[in-house]
DNA sequence: AATGCGGGGAT
DNA sequence: ATCCCAGCATT
């Protein structure tokens, strides 16, 4: 046996001793385990931490218990489940790979990581750990929890973000891998980074690979991973036209389907710079007065800052807006299971208080 | 190799 | 107020 290999035997004997003692089994996807429940799982954990997934995924298994179920689901059933979690190209792909997954493979999972990598939304990370934790293939995984974990184990310089670190950083994951117990390490990776090897101050008394760890060694541990780099968020503004009809529904159009919130409803949008009138009427043909403007707020991207402004107004002729494929008469009391972007939500909630 | 894509928990 | 989370797809 190589030194290397003497070495991450050792690495995964400690890891998998650690979480035999310590990791977490109770977590909801962690019943019950099949590749869809996986797969659905590390979906919504992508960028989303596990106390926010937890109820999402609860409401999702209820509605769409198999993937024979969700293929044959409306996308906009999909969106409503998702509605708040955010990076809603995540539900489109899902939805498009349970058909795949019906009619391509026969409702079975493919059971390799290079042809789970072939379904729309799982990289190679989400392959590994739908391989390994519902099949028990030997596969390395790079989420957050492993990156952090190893950039500190091994004092790997620079940010991940880069694609030379993320390389680096593979390496290390394959490297690292056991042949054995699969599903269980890739399980333990991910609870040492969230439960020890926390983002500002890990645990590093109780690691169990506090000897090897060379961050450690100079007692260096939150220098890794390199943080990304900063950037001035842009600041951008729109308004959201609330058109009220006489029957206390609330007009919705559907946004295109890439792009921010796309394929989710939201209410017409008027730029700042047109004239308000006019465009809120060219936009929806309806005829339109007296609108009130709404305290404006900010809705923070990742990328951006939205500065919205309601604006709510009412419509007495509205025959010649009716329910289709982009526009919705939204009922407040009875909402319809549509997809809405967090904002959108917010504002309904207030509308529906203000009628 | 860099950027677009959400929303909220942690600090 | 800032960072970043069980990342992937597109450019």
């Amino acid at each position: 046996m190589s030194q290397s290999e003497n070495e991450s035997e050792a690495f995964s004997q400690q890891v998998l001793e650690w979480f035999d003692e310590h990791g977490r089994k109770d977590l909801p996807w962690q019943q019950s385990i099949n590749p869809y429940r996986v797969w659905i799982s590390e979906v919504m954990l992508q960028q989303t931490q596990v106390a926010t997934v937890i109820p999402y995924f609860e409401n999702f298994m209820a509605r769409f218990p198999t993937v024979a179920d969700l293929a044959l689901a409306e996308t906009d059933d999909v969106l409503h489940l998702w509605s708040g979690l955010g990076y809603y190209s995540r539900a489109r792909n899902l939805h498009k790979a349970a058909k795949m997954v019906m009619e391509t493979f026969a409702g079975e999972f493919p059971r390799s990581v290079d042809a789970l990598t072939q379904l729309p939304g799982i990289g190679l990370s989400t392959a590994g750990a739908i391989a390994s934790i519902s099949m028990g293939i030997r596969a390395p995984i790079l989420d957050g929890n492993v990156k952090r974990v190893l950039a500190r184990y091994r004092a790997i310089a620079g940010w991940p973000g880069q694609s030379k670190v993320a390389k680096q950083l593979w390496s290390i994951a394959e490297e690292l891998t056991p042949d054995h117990r699969n599903a269980d390490y890739t399980q333990a990776m991910m609870d040492l980074g969230a439960m020890i090897c926390t983002r500002a101050q890990p645990s590093c008394l109780i690691c169990p690979l506090q000897q090897d760890c060379l961050a450690h060694s100079t007692r260096e541990e939150t220098r890794y991973p390199e943080p990304k780099p900063k950037k001035e968020k842009p600041e951008r503004s729109v308004r959201m036209l609330m058109v009220i009809n006489e029957f206390g529904e609330v007009l919705l159009e559907k946004r295109p389907p890439t792009g921010i919130w796309g394929g989710l409803w939201g209410f017409p949008e008027i730029q700042s710079n047109e004239e308000l009138s006019e465009a809120a009427q060219n936009k929806t043909g309806l005829d339109l007065d007296e609108f009130e403007e709404w305290q404006a707020f900010r809705h923070t991207f990742s990328h951006y800052h939205l500065d919205i402004t309601p604006i709510k107004t009412f419509a007495a002729q509205t025959s010649s807006v009716a329910d289709g494929d982009r526009w919705h008469w939204f009922q407040p009391d009875q909402p319809s299971e549509l997809g809405l972007a967090a904002p959108v939500s917010k504002l309904l909630t207030k509308i529906r208080r203000s009628l």
